[in-house]
DNA sequence: AGTATTTTCGAGTATGCACTCGAAAATGCC
DNA sequence: GGCATTTTCGAGTGCATACTCGAAAATACT
C-alpha cells in the first residue's frame, strides 16, 4: 500500500451544510453569515484557478482578509468548504437561469452567459475532472448533478418528440448525455483556447441537428 | 499575493525529453531504458489516479520498486516525468491506431478499444482538465494536441464534404471541435458512471447526423 | 456594567511534498 | 583485477499542508 493521504473526516458536530444555524442567537452573530458568504466566495475563485487539492485554506485566509485558523472557524474541513462552494454555484446558476424559452434558445442562451463569468467555468470543468480521481470529495456530488440533467434533457427532448420536432432515429437518453458531454468537452477546449472555441455556436449546431428542419 | 507554489524548474542539464542518450555507454547502461519504461508506466497510473498535484513521487516510486531519490536520477523533475508519461502515451495510442476505415468507422472504434483501458482516458481527462489551471506543465502539450486533432478532423470533414457527403450546412472547422469535445465530455461522464454512458454509440449517432444519409 | 457567546488568531503538530547531497553499491569494459 | 561510469539510496532541507489547542478580543443581550 502506498502512502496516501491522511484527510481526516472529523464528523462535523452540526451545521454541516450551512443554512439554519440551531437556535443560540447571541454575541456577534449577524456578521456569520455574511463572513461565510466572503469566505465561500473566495473558496470559489481559489478552487477554479487551482484545482482543489492545489487550492489551500492559506490562499482562500489571505483573499478573504482574515487567519487561516479564523477560516476554520467557519468550515472545519476542507472538503465540507468544497461542497459549499459547489452548492453556492448551485445557487448561483439557478437564480440566473429562468429558461422560459425552449430547448436551444435556453442552452445557447445559457453557453453565451457563461462566457462572461469564466470563473463559474472553470471551477465546474477542472473539479468535475478531478472528481473521477479516487476518494475524491466531489465525486457523488458531480455522478447526482451528471445525472440530474441528463434525464432533465431527456425528458425535454422526448417532449419535442412527442411533438415531432424530433429528427427521426433519435435517442433521448444518447442525446441528452451527448449534449451534457459536448457542452463540458468545449468548455474545456475554450478555457485552453478562448479564441478558437465559440461554445454556444457549437452548441446551436448540435441542437438544430438534433430538431426537425420543420 | 498569495502564497502561491514553489516548483523551481532546475534547468536539467541534458537529456532532457528521454531519447538519444549523448555519447556515453559505460557500467550498468542497457538496463537503464528499461528502467525508464517502468518509471513512465507507474508514473502514467499513478497520474490517472490521482491527478498531477495530489500524485507524488512517492507513490511512484513505491510502485516501481525503488527509492524515491533512485527515481529522481532518471526524471529530476515531477514535470519533466508529466511530459514524458503524455509523450509515452501519445505513442501507445499512434501505435494502436491504423485508422485505416473511414471517419465513423475509425472513431467508433477506437472509442470502444478505450473502454478496455481505463487508465488512459483516467489520465488524458484528468490531466486535461487540471492542466487549465493555473501554471499548469502540461498546458501548452494540450493546446497543441487539441489544436492537431481539430485541424486533423476538419481536414477529414472537408474532404468528406467535396464528396458531397456531409449533410448541408455543416461548418467543418466547428464540427470538428465539437467532435472533440463530444468525446471528452463523454469520457468524464463514462469514468464517473461506466454503466450509463456508452461513449462510442453516442459518437456513432453524432456522426451519422453529421453525415448525408445517402 | 456584567456575562454568555461568538469570532479571531498565534503558536504548534504531524505529515507530506519536491528536491539536494554525498556516498555506497552495482556494472561493464580494459 | 582495476577502473570509469551508472545506478541506487539514506539522510536531510525547506517548505506547505490540513488541522488542533487554548486563549484573547469582539460582540450583544440582560
Amino acid at each position: 500500500m502506498p502512502t496516501g493521504r491522511k484527510q481526516t473526516p472529523r464528523q462535523s458536530t452540526e451545521r454541516t451544510t450551512s443554512e439554519h444555524r440551531p437556535v443560540a442567537r447571541r454575541g456577534a452573530g449577524a456578521r456569520s453569515a455574511e463572513r461565510r458568504r466572503s469566505i465561500v466566495e473566495a473558496a470559489h475563485a481559489v478552487f477554479a484557478e487551482r484545482g482543489y487539492h492545489a487550492g489551500s485554506f492559506q490562499e482562500i485566509a489571505d483573499r478573504v482578509g482574515m487567519s487561516q485558523t479564523g477560516l476554520l472557524h467557519y468550515f472545519p474541513t476542507k472538503s465540507e468548504l468544497l461542497l459549499a462552494v459547489l452548492h453556492r454555484r448551485d445557487e448561483i446558476t439557478v437564480d440566473a437561469a429562468p429558461e422560459p424559452e425552449g430547448l436551444i434558445q435556453g442552452i445557447v442562451g445559457r453557453a453565451r452567459a457563461n462566457e462572461s463569468l469564466p470563473g463559474v467555468i472553470e471551477l465546474y470543468s477542472v473539479l468535475c475532472a478531478e472528481s473521477t480521481t479516487e476518494g475524491h470529495p466531489a465525486r457523488s456530488y458531480f455522478v447526482g448533478r451528471f445525472a440530474a440533467i441528463r434525464t432533465t434533457y431527456a425528458a425535454e427532448l422526448r417532449a419535442l418528440q412527442a411533438e415531432g420536432r424530433v429528427r427521426p432515429g433519435i435517442d433521448p437518453e444518447r442525446a441528452a448525455a451527448s449534449l451534457v458531454g459536448l457542452w463540458d468537452g468545449l468548455q474545456v477546449q475554450w478555457l485552453l483556447e478562448p479564441e478558437q472555441i465559440d461554445v454556444a455556436a457549437c452548441l446551436r449546431d448540435y441542437l438544430e441537428l438534433l430538431l426537425e428542419p420543420s
